[in-house]
DNA sequence: CTCAAGTTTTACAACGTTATACACGCCGTC
DNA sequence: GACGGCGTGTATAACGTTGTAAAACTTGAG
């Protein structure tokens, strides 16, 4: 049924190679040849069968990209971002799900996958250092996200430290004095936790103590963490007046506790998110977001792997992508206009 | 550097049959030559090139999942399910997102990736029948979702119809009147959109008149859209008792409006969303949705497309995934506040 | 009108795998 | 003791593509 480069040379009266040049935009082709053979190649419908092409050039025209959660929107984004880019280079990107569990992160990055694929974009969570760096395999690998590893590898990603200190800094600005953190990783060595490292940072540079009974470790990232994390700071008997929170389902389930408990956003307790994700701007009260550029973070992170792909020979560069704080009812000094003052 | 067969064969001193015999499982090999054979393998580290085996047998191993939008958590754990069952089967699943563009998902459907993927799950939002008639390639298709095809397909999906009428007949129970349909298809034939139908039928069915100026098109689905509908709602003078949203997203966009209206969920308005997505769960008022069985969804759908890959003359089928109605604050009897979280 | 130099097209060999068909022992049977 | 039959291993030919090198065709100068 699937028509090859023979069918359309038959049908063309001309030699396979002759075919191929034209696929493939060989420079040597007179106008009125390509020009017929281009007709058979309309007629007959044909369509290059990958898996030959890639026997051959010893490439698939795949990359992947591995990430922790689908249903984390702004993964969702970012994997449009890097789906479009890709497209846009005549590669295919094949979507993982780690879980952001060590175990799947690690198969990924050893390459369970390495000869399916050309390139492999990853945003690692728990994966460790030393568990990057017997990697077997010669796959360009770009990494993406807030751990900050020290090997030879791009890494694409925002200034973590200083968009935690621009969040924090917001709320200081705001009044507040007990800022809490909610997230952080549990048993994890602190220098690779760089939002934690500017929550601590900015505090200490306010000339605030930044009492680490305000942290709050957790197992996962998603809405129901927030809420544990958030009870738990609460249940021990502190009562801070803002909160600083990883990412955004962790600042909405923290939100949904301190409505629950009866306690009001912003004006009892301020709260920051992280990401943007479209769902913050839907709440009873919008959240305050440290909104990283997705768009641009899956760009560079493409072009990253292509370039390393055509090229080894590059130096292993660690790119800083854009952000910016957006603010929203949770951190308002006053209360909104519309705003319901339900308890 | 990358070890072939030939290499294996000639370290083992054997025929290159034998050790692609030994890989596969062929059964007339003697076990003395398996693990001779076998030694050399691991010896080597041979791992096979699919690319060379898929252009062998015809098959990719790689099956596409094309969904409208990654963004939506609903989605998300459809393809994690995918992905997983895939797995099991030794499937590799392409991710693809089609904006639930018209123009995508045609693409999609016509097979543009046609020779890099074995089998097709596809969730067409905008796609119509006769797009669907005329495709060229013999790839499987299974179809997902809301929209009721014609044709020769495989189709998974629940009730969406029994489904609808089930939250509507929540909502009368409540003793609500005025049910709201916000996320109707702009300028599309009725009978396709079954949800919608499910609200008339119930409605009808309780001898309560179906107000068709209560029913709201929208021309995306997700939080802004719903949002945009309900202020259009309440702007033209109704004030239903209740809204009926076609997804989550949409409803808590609505519910966003409600709030700055000052009307209050449930007493003023009761809310039913449709996927129970995770957010819905931690919302200042959580949300009752319609919860299709994900899980089962994602399953049977790769199921389907391997069964049809590997003996294509089974009929067509239609199959019905299980769900339920999860009903939380927004329609409660009393009043919200001061309810903990739900699992 | 010939021949060198350039341009366009072609034949053929790979890439790594599996299917087919065949060769080789070994057994039991006539 | 030759003869099918079976169980095991092996050459060889594909699968569809592209790179190489050589063949065929132009072109233009002498």
């Amino acid at each position: 049924m699937p028509v090859s480069l023979k069918d359309v040379a038959a049908h063309a009266g001309v030699s396979i190679k002759t075919v191929s040049n034209v696929v493939n935009n060989y420079q040597h082709v007179t106008p009125a040849m390509r020009e017929r053979v281009q007709r058979s190649i309309d007629a007959l419908g044909y369509q290059p069968n990958l898996a030959a092409r890639h026997l051959r050039k010893g490439r698939t025209g795949i990359i992947a990209l591995a990430l922790p959660e689908l249903g984390n929107p702004y993964f969702a984004e970012l994997a449009a971002s890097v789906i479009d880019t890709a497209a846009q280079h005549d590669y295919i990107v094949l979507l993982d799900h780690t879980g952001g569990l060590r175990e799947q992160e690690l198969l990924v990055s050893q390459g369970f996958r390495a000869r399916v694929i050309d390139g492999l974009i990853l945003s690692p969570i728990e994966l460790e250092t030393e568990d990057l760096r017997d990697r077997a395999h010669d796959v360009p690998l770009v990494l993406l996200g807030e751990r900050d590893y020290d090997l030879p590898y791009d890494h694409i990603a925002i200034d973590n430290v200083a968009a935690a200190r621009a969040a924090v800094r917001h709320l200081i600005d705001l009044g507040r004095r007990d800022v809490a953190f909610i997230g952080a990783r549990r048993g994890r060595s602190e220098p690779a936790q760089l939002r934690v490292r500017g929550w601590r940072e900015e505090l200490t540079a306010a000339g605030l103590p930044a009492d680490e009974r305000l942290v709050a470790a957790t197992d996962g990232w998603g809405h129901a963490d927030g809420a544990s994390a958030m009870n738990h700071i609460l249940d021990s008997g502190r009562r801070p007046d803002a909160v600083f929170a990883y990412n955004d389902p962790m600042a909405i389930g923290a939100m949904r506790v301190l409505h629950e408990r009866g306690l009001r956003v912003p004006e009892d307790i301020a709260v920051v998110g992280f990401d943007d994700v479209i769902e913050g701007r839907f709440g009873a009260v919008t959240l305050t977001s440290v909104s990283p550029d997705k768009a641009a973070i899956g760009r560079l992170a493409v072009e990253s792997v292509l370039a390393r792909l055509h090229d080894r020979a590059t130096e292993h560069r660690r790119v800083s992508a854009p952000y910016r704080l957006v603010e929203r009812e949770s951190t308002l000094g006053r209360p909104a206009a519309q705003r319901r003052t339900d308890s």
